[in-house]
DNA sequence: ATAGGCTCCGTACCATGGTACGGAGTCAAG
DNA sequence: CTTGACTCCGTACCATGGTACGGAGCCTAT
């Protein structure tokens, strides 16, 4: 069930072979025994390695850093649920706070578009685009 | 009018006082001439500086990079509209873009709060949170 | 007039998250 | 049995956005 080597596995889960690499430096994947036998030196992954580089990948949409996505990890092993859940929630408030940001930022750009019009004779206000 | 020294300026954008360098180093901040006379070998900034220093800023919460703010700030001085249509509906394309995969991360973890309760007996699915 | 606090400036260093390089080994197909 | 593609590994380098250091000079209050 080990089957995938290095460059599989980064396709699997869409990213470069030095980036798994760098995950496994950081500890966030582990780096198998290299096999005996047939292919000798080469090192193999299966679907846990996989499952484990797409949540990193996730996480990180999610805005969580490489040393949080280390500690989440290691929740997922030791199921503490009560430091599992203060993650969550503070990473839920940050985006809360993020999302707020992003929308408003949206607003400024969208009112920017919309009054710095190619035909209108108007100001192109972009330096205070982002007021109010 | 032009009466602050760079630390108020920098404590006016929210700023330290090396940022406000690192700024004009990039060119996103003018170096106004030192002064001579009283304050000799001090330089002073306006509310000029100022509102330039909080775009700075804003434009950054909206996920413009310096480069791009630098541009930006050249297209206010030129009124170069279609350009700067053309970063504002870009950067709108990529808001939607990252305000929905938060959205999305934020839907994950709170699924991961709930179904992770203290007193639940349940799994703690924190790697398949980000899941569907 | 002297101490504390700010300014000026160049240069160096930092964290984060990778990306590249180069030499060596291995494996599979033609 | 050679060619091409891939692996392994250490080390170095990169971009972004700052932050720190250190020796000057100058301003203000005590």
């Amino acid at each position: 069930m080990s089957q995938l080597t290095i460059g599989k596995l980064a396709d699997a889960g869409g990213v470069g072979v030095e980036t798994v690499r760098y995950y496994q430096r950081r500890g966030l994947l582990p780096t198998p025994e290299r096999g005996g036998g047939p292919d000798a030196g080469v090192r193999r992954y299966g679907e846990e390695e996989v499952r484990r580089l797409r949540f990193i990948r996730s996480a990180q949409a999610a805005g969580f850093t490489l040393e949080e996505i280390g500690e989440l990890l290691e929740l997922d092993a030791t199921d503490d649920r009560a430091r599992a859940r203060e993650l969550a929630r503070a990473r839920i408030a940050a985006l809360d706070v993020k999302i707020a940001e992003l929308v408003h930022a949206r607003e400024g750009l969208a009112r920017l578009a919309r009054e710095c019009g190619s035909g209108s004779a108007g100001p192109c206000p972009i330096l205070t685009a982002f007021e109010g």
